[in-house]
DNA sequence: CCAAAAGTGTTAACGCTACACCCATGT
DNA sequence: ACATGGGTGTAGCGTTAACACTTTTGG
C-alpha cells in the first residue's frame, strides 16, 4: 500500500455490504416470494430477508447461507441479480446490497423463523405489501428477471419436485407470466427442448385421467429458447 | 440501532467496495477495450480501470466518474454487469468490485492517462494480456454480456458515430459476434427493426460506388432483436 | 475499362400459432 | 352415464437463411 491516495480513499469509505435474497415459489398456480417481518429497526415492516456478509465469504455464499437459515434448503438454482446503492436506500447507514434470487420448489417447506425476525411468510407477488428500504424496487426487478429466466432457460425445474406432471410444468410458466398458453404448443416446444423424461409413473388425482410424471434428464443450467 | 446483533456485524465487517470498468470500443472491424498499466500495487500490470467509490455516490455514479476520467466521454451506455466478491480476489484487501460495462464509438479519443496510472491502451480482445486481479474473468464476463447485448438491444448504436453506413454498422456486428454476417438479411433485419433513417448525405471512400450515411431516429435503450 | 464496395429480391425450409376432439378415471 | 382434466395432429402463416448480379465511383 505505497500509493498515499489510495490509502486515503480506502481509510475514507464507510459504507456496508449487505445481501437481499428474492426467494420464489410457485403454489397452486400462484407466485410468492418469501418476507420476513422486522424486529427492532423499522419494526413491523415487511422485507426481503437478507444480512450483511462476512468478510470470509463471497456474496454468493452469504445469499446461500440467508437461503438455508429461512427456508432449510440448498443446493438450490440461486442467482446474482443486480446490485443496489443509492446512498439513501438504508435510513440508517449506507448499505449497498447485492441482491439474489432464488426459485424453490414447490414449498411445504417448514419455514424457521429465526430470532432475527418477528415473522415469515410466502406473499403472492400480485399484492406485495409496501416493502422496507428499496425492496420493493428490488422484487419488480426480480420479476423481470424471473420472467426473462423462466422463458429462455430451463430455470423452471427448480420450481418443481422431482416428479411433476405436464400440466404442473405449465401452471409455473402460466403463474410467472402471467398468462395462459396452449396445451399442444406448450407440450410440442417442452417435448423438442428434450430435457425431460417419462417415468413409469402416474399421478391421480381427482375423477379424470391420471397424468403421466415425469422427471428432469438432467439438472444442469441450460440456456434454452422454451416460450 | 437498538439491536445488538445487527451492530456487532456492522463492527465487524471490514470490506471496500470498488468499481471496475469494461470500456469497450471497435476500430477497423476490431474490438478493443481500455485497459491502463498499475502503478505502485502490482506495478507494471495490465488492469481494468477502477478505483473506489464513494460515500456519497451511487456505484454507477462511479462508473460514470471513472469513465469519464479515463475517456473524458460522458452520457454513453454504461451497465452494471455484476459484483465479484472472492475473498482473495485482490492481494491486498478485500475488495469487491462491481463491474460495469460501456460502448463508446469509434475512439480517435485523446486518453488522458491520469497520474493514477502508468499507461492508458486500447487493447484488442482477442489477445490481452495477463490482467492484474480477477480482471481476466471479469472480461470474460463482459464480453458474453456485450454479445447478447448487440443481439437482442440497439446497444450497438452506442459504438458508432453520429452518422454511419450500413456497412459500418455490420461490420461493429461482426466484431463483437466474431463472425461473417450476411449482407442483404443483415440489411432486411436492420430495415424491419425501423431505428434508423437515411440522411441526404454519402461517404466517399476509395474507388467505388459511395454509401449512404444513416443515422438513429431515436436513441432510447430498446431491446429488440436484431440478429 | 477495370477494380472495389454499395446496393438490391426470391425461394425453400423451418418454426409458431390457432384450433377440437377422444381418453381414462371416480362418482 | 357424466363430469373432469389428460392427451394428441394439422394447416396456414411468418421468419430465417442461402444465394448472385447490377450500380457507382476513382484510377
Amino acid at each position: 500500500m505505497s500509493n498515499p491516495t489510495v490509502q486515503a480513499e480506502h481509510a475514507k469509505q464507510n459504507i456496508k455490504l449487505a445481501v437481499d435474497n428474492c426467494i420464489f415459489t410457485v403454489k397452486d398456480g400462484k407466485l410468492f416470494i418469501l418476507l420476513i417481518k422486522m424486529k427492532s429497526k423499522l419494526q413491523g415492516m415487511w422485507a426481503l430477508p437478507g444480512g450483511l456478509i462476512k468478510d470470509t465469504e463471497t456474496i454468493g455464499a452469504a445469499a446461500q447461507r440467508i437461503l438455508k437459515q429461512e427456508t432449510g434448503l440448498s443446493d438450490n438454482y440461486l442467482e446474482q441479480l443486480y446490485t443496489f446503492s443509492q446512498p439513501n436506500r438504508d435510513p440508517f447507514a449506507r448499505v449497498i446490497s447485492t441482491a439474489y434470487f432464488a426459485l424453490i420448489p414447490d414449498a411445504n417447506i417448514e419455514l424457521k423463523p429465526s430470532p432475527k425476525y418477528d415473522d415469515v411468510r410466502w406473499y403472492p407477488v400480485k399484492k406485495l405489501p409496501e416493502l422496507a428500504y428499496d425492496h420493493n424496487h428490488i422484487v419488480k426487478y426480480a420479476k423481470q428477471r424471473l420472467e426473462w429466466k423462466i422463458s429462455y432457460t430451463n430455470a423452471a425445474w427448480s420450481l418443481l419436485p422431482e416428479k411433476f406432471t405436464l400440466t404442473e410444468l405449465q401452471k409455473v410458466y402460466e403463474a410467472i407470466l402471467n398468462k395462459k398458453l396452449d396445451k399442444r404448443n406448450f407440450r410440442k416446444k417442452i417435448d423438442k427442448v428434450g430435457l425431460l423424461k417419462e417415468t413409469k409413473q402416474t399421478k391421480l388425482e381427482g375423477a379424470h385421467r391420471p397424468a403421466k410424471l415425469y422427471e428432469f434428464s438432467s439438472k444442469k443450467k441450460k440456456i434454452v429458447e422454451i416460450i
